[in-house]
DNA sequence: TCATACCCGAGGAAACTACTCGGGATTGCA
DNA sequence: TGCAATCCCGAGTAGTTTCCTCGGGTATGA
């Protein structure tokens, strides 16, 4: 029950993007170093989240990335999903022939309801959520 | 973010020997054909459950394995944390030395309400629930 | 034109998962 | 007393996933 490295590195990224919004394109090279995170790893789980929308590249030199969206509009359980899969606690909540019990099968209710709670929690925090946060935890 | 087919066994062991407590002690290959689970790795899973002090086995002819508590004492909560390890979305959380930033990183603040809810979900919900929650799923 | 970037597929070591195997230790019962 | 039924346990293993690295291609600003 633990996040992928893979994620909390995207979710790193995509936060060090919003810091730097307005600040013109952010180079994989730059964001590895803020965040420590390996140069070309992060290359790879970026190229995820351009694939989908979620960042805009700047090719050749002078380039790199920015958010493709404001921060308010890109929340947290997006990028767990694209870069963790399907947040779900068993298959058969998705794919009703996974288990052969599904219709009376008990454990089904308690992931049901762990699914949506998990659901709530991430897609209710976005990235400017996380900004602000940020802000009062300098101030101290 | 799935759990484990480990995981999943266990807790559908667990109900087994809920369903069947007062019956005598139920052998691992009757529990594990009602279950659907290979039966030397169920062998290993209970394994894990007994040396916690969840089942209680009895050796020998006509042995077995039986619940070591109230089906209403032992939370679904309790078997995750045993069977996938402690449910916690990064080892910051439990660990402040895992993260160079831990005080200043914003994302810990997501992952502590995450961790929080996660927890009160599995925690709230027993093998008496889930009894109960079969029941009224067999009436229909 | 060239240095600076992004872009991309392949590969690989390490860890983890989901098992199986073989054999030992206990115990009820004929 | 012996034997079958059970639990007990460590080791092994095939397959998958994770977390990376490598090497080279492509676009672009100066």
């Amino acid at each position: 029950m633990k996040l992928s490295t893979r994620c909390r590195y995207g979710i790193h990224a995509m936060f060090d993007l919003a810091q730097n919004a307005g600040a013109g394109p952010q180079t994989i090279r730059a964001i590895a170093e803020r965040q420590l995170v390996p140069e070309q790893y992060l290359e790879q789980i970026i190229g995820v989240l351009r694939r989908e929308g979620l960042v805009k590249s700047v090719r050749g030199a002078q380039g790199g990335y920015m958010l493709a969206w404001e921060p308010s509009e890109i929340s947290i359980g997006q990028l767990i999903r694209l870069l963790e899969g399907p947040v779900v606690m068993a298959d058969c909540i998705v794919d009703a022939d996974a288990c052969v019990r599904s219709g009376q099968c008990p454990s089904r209710l308690v992931w049901e309801r762990l699914t949506d709670c998990i659901n709530k929690v991430v897609d209710s925090v976005t990235l400017q959520d996380m900004l602000a946060d940020q802000e009062r935890l300098m101030e101290r």
